[in-house]
Order: C-alpha cells, then structure tokens, then sequence
DNA sequence: TTCGATGCAAATAGTTTGCATTCTA
DNA sequence: TAGAATGCAAACTATTTGCATCGAA
C-alpha cells in the first residue's frame, strides 16, 4: 500500500492526504525515484540542489519523515553513520559488511523463510525492507588480527 | 574465539595481550558479565559508578571500544538511538518492534539457514552476533493510521 | 487568506579526540 | 619509569526544533 510507482502517482496521493506539494517536495521525490538506492539525507540534499534552488538539509529531514508517514520511503541504519532513505516500493534487504562498509542488495525472498519462522516463534513480523544484515564479504572473509582491526571505511 | 567465561579469564587474556588492567576496566568487565543484556554505554557508565570512584564516559567508550578489538564484547545499533553492548559470548539476534521500542532475543539457532544461503548465494558471512531486525511486535502489529504514526518509544 | 512548509540558527544526542596527568607493569 | 590509561573539555556528526517568514490551495 502507498507504493506509489511514479512522481506524479506519489504527488496526487500525497495532495489527496492534505500535503501541500512544494517545488522542493517534488524535486525531493524526482531524487529520489530517480538515483539509486540507500542514499543520506544530504546525499539527497545535494542531488536536489542540482535541480532547484538552495533547500535546506532541515527540509529535506522534515520531507523525508513526511514521506516516510505516508509510506513513500522508508529508512535503515546501514553502518555506523547517517541513515539511508529509499522508496519503500522498491527497498529490499541489505547485507552490511563489517569491515569495508560495502552494502548488498539482497532479495526479500531471500528472508521469506526466516519471517515465517519469526512469525510462528515470537510472533514477530519482521520489515524486509528495513533488514540490514551485519557480517563480511565476500572480500573480507579473513578476520581482523589481534588488536588491530581495520578501520571502518566507507567505499 | 577469545569467548572468556569470567572477569577473571577475560583479565588473563587481557593482560596477556598487553593491555594493562585498570579498576576501572575491571568493574566495567564485572558490570558486563553481570547485568542483563544491550545496555548502553551510559548505562554501563552508570553501574561501572556503583562499584567505583567516578568513570568518565569517554574512558568507558575507550574500554568498550577495547574490549571489542579484543572479541570480548559486540555493539549493534537497536533502533535509532545510543548503541548497546553485550558480551561477544552471550550475544544473540534480536528484533527491535519499530512501534514500542521492544528487544526480543533470539536463539542463533534461528538464524542458521539464513545464514548458510547468504553465504552460499551471496560468499556473505553474516554475523549473528550483531543481528538486528526491525518489524513489529506482537503486541503492535496493527499498522500505523496513515499520517500519524506512533512515536518510536524506549521501554 | 489561512495554515502548512521553509530557512536559519541554535539545541540536542551520541561519540570521539587532544592534551596534560596518573598509574600499571 | 616508560608508555598505556584516564579525566576533562572541546570538537564532531547526525538530527531535531523554535521561530519568524513564505507560499500552496
């Protein structure tokens, strides 16, 4: 629900709602139906700034949540640092690595059986679009030695 | 590996490894192995005060930042808030409710056919350690009224 | 023409860091 | 007694908020 597939689509719902459609909504939403996945709120800051006029990282935070209220986005905490917004329609699973911050699309089937299980067991409905799965790489399979770990770096 | 049973165990491996063993590190290891699970660097700061003359909270931070080098304690980010910490050998997945706030703590056992195909699909390793996964509790599974969803609350 | 949206600056939360001092090994 | 650990305060990052102004409907 509320899986809008288009700007236009997402700008109609959101005006029926009572959200008033501002030329910096609609740049937002362009952004973000547009580039790829898991960006931060000033990565999308400064893809809006391309297309508009200044707009404030504090607006961006504001629209976000507005978007993500009405289930237009959604949000995770991938790492670290500064979370990652997406469309909710098209958010999957990610897969996190620990040691070079590489992050994996994964898809939500992949988890089908383990929300099955989550359910009958705790009764827990887990948001496959909210999983972000801790570990390492495939390129990073080796552990870190002894007192010395890798930085964590962002790539 | 370096999963030490006691205070005592953990001090030996410490001290083997060259790291000197203050009070302070020692109470803060006593307030692991002590107290119930995902506390928060404040919070151990606050039992680590109980049991000593006043800890600073960037010593704390140092030493858990310490320990987590050496393998004896694991950090994962529960919803949006401070970071918690647990012994790396009693860790276990949790669920975080997006509603209430609510942890739940799951055998790693759950985890395990998850586990194989990332591996197998994705050369993944996922950590259960540091598994944490978003959804809905049972007690707050009725979705949020569109446009007004409940504030994410600490229990 | 009203009330929601914005900009700006300041507040906040969590965490890290520089530096002089203290204490373990 | 060398070098690791600490305290304190200040820096830092991500995010939120108060308030006056602006603009969509």
């Amino acid at each position: 629900l509320n899986e809008a597939r288009t700007v236009e689509e997402t700008v109609t719902m959101l005006r029926q709602r009572g959200t008033r459609i501002t030329s910096a909504r609609r740049v937002l939403l362009g952004a973000l139906f547009d580039g790829p996945a898991h960006r931060t709120a000033e990565q999308l800051a400064a893809e809006v700034q391309k297309h508009a006029t200044a707009v404030s990282l504090s607006t961006i935070y504001r629209n976000l949540d507005e978007l993500e209220r009405h289930g237009v986005v959604v949000h995770s905490h991938l790492g670290h640092r500064a979370a990652t917004y997406d469309l909710a329609a098209s958010a999957q699973g990610h897969l996190v690595c620990e040691a070079c911050g590489a992050v994996i699309e994964v898809p939500n089937e992949v988890f089908r059986s383990l929300r099955y299980s989550l359910e009958a067991d705790f009764g827990f409905a887990a948001d496959p679009r909210h999983l972000a799965i801790a570990g390492r790489c495939a390129d990073c399979q080796t552990p870190p030695p002894p007192a010395a770990p890798p930085d964590l770096m962002e790539v």
